[in-house]
DNA sequence: GCAGAAAAGTGCGTGCACGCAAGTTTGCGT
DNA sequence: ACGCAAACTTGCGTGCACGCACTTTTCTGC
């Protein structure tokens, strides 16, 4: 019930956050206005947000950490990890509930903004762990740790790609799509480290073998 | 000159952080303080360093990224990428030359300073960047992008569970050391890289040669 | 050399992050 | 039901990051 309040206070933050920054601009918005929008004081404001910009950007990525690790362990093990772990990610990064199409250009207009955003990409870290660590058997969870921050680095390295091509398209006048979506964007980056994952799922598989039949055979 | 004179004051004043914070202890020096020592204002220390932390860290981390970079691109092409960067970073790592033992102590007590120690990690990013591209035929400069984010993310992990084990060594009274030394760790957490590093090169080399010999037979 | 441009340094003002030490609410044991 | 303890909030104070306008230094073309 505590709980409640705080996710709650926390959303209305972020929500406020981002409303007032489309209404004003960004530069109009002290914190003082969004905690007095949403009613506690401003130092309050800052035991959830240590930055204006995060409050902004957690109103567009709320939970998308959540949704991929979920993601990664729905898919069956058949499909390799490599696989399961892109795939999960494309999926919840095409779906776009929440970004609405004026809150997507606030970001990327503004270099403190999109600074904040990609930020946000490390988040998915720690989720991405535990569900690679499940998928690999627990065992090892240094591997599962290297794999989930270079998933979540090539995530990053993606957005920041996009964010470029993006903004550099709207100061230029919307001619040029580069690079691409973000989806393919985040599979181009996201191919290279496939061997990675793959062969980590593999010494996995070895290693559970190695177990159950642990003669000294070769 | 002009460049010589700007390295010139910034080494002056990462250094001059690093001086006073361990004289005085790192709460007690305001950036006045620093800035004063160089004969510089306040408002120059600024231009210089984002934060109090990036100083006295940078004194510490001074061109680590470069050597690193210099020393992937110095190993012959005959040993794989993988073993390359690997044993290059261990290198850069294991030659402690600035990093006085009182130095890392006084990092490895404030929280402040292990993250901005941490963060330092992501700098040699770039320079690896450049070092993989050129290694890999300067052909698909993404791949070398995303593979140089996740070396980094990698070190990253490896210096983040280095200091987390330190620390607890340090306020436990030194009697554990639970997962070895940090070169070790380095190892260990780049090992799961090393697939993707050497399918990177892999196909670098094959595409070279499709290239070469442009005919459409298989 | 010199004039003007480009770049680095500086002073000032503002908004902000955060530690601290209260005050206030919530949850739990008895 | 009551009271205590833990968690959450708040006001205050301080140091800091940074934009802006301005001065001083350094570099360039003539």
């Amino acid at each position: 019930m505590r709980e409640q309040k705080k996710q709650a206070t926390r959303e209305a933050l972020s929500a406020a956050a981002l409303r007032l920054a489309l209404e004003r601009g960004p530069d109009n918005v002290r914190v003082d206005d969004i905690a007095e929008a949403v009613g506690v004081s401003s130092r309050t404001y800052n035991n959830y947000f240590s930055s204006r910009e995060q409050a902004i950007v957690a109103a567009v990525n709320s939970e998308r950490e959540a949704r991929i690790a979920a993601a990664v362990a729905d898919r069956p093990d058949s499909v390799g990890l490599a696989a399961a772990v892109i795939e999960a990610i494309v999926d919840q990064y095409t779906a776009p509930g929440v970004p609405s199409r004026e809150a997507l250009l606030l970001i990327t207009a503004r270099p403190a903004l999109r600074e904040a955003f990609v930020d946000t990409t490390s988040a998915i870290e720690h989720p991405l762990t535990d569900a690679i660590a499940r998928r690999l058997g627990d065992i090892d969870p240094n591997t599962a740790r290297v794999l989930a921050a270079s998933v979540a680095a090539a995530v990053r390295v993606a957005v920041e790609q996009w964010l470029r091509t993006t903004a550099a398209s709207f100061t230029a006048g919307g001619l040029v799509v580069p690079s691409g979506s973000l989806p393919d964007l985040l599979r181009t980056m996201l191919a290279p480290l496939a061997p990675a994952l793959d062969a980590a799922e593999q010494r996995a598989r070895q290693e559970r073998c190695r177990v159950t039949t642990p003669d000294g055979s070769k």
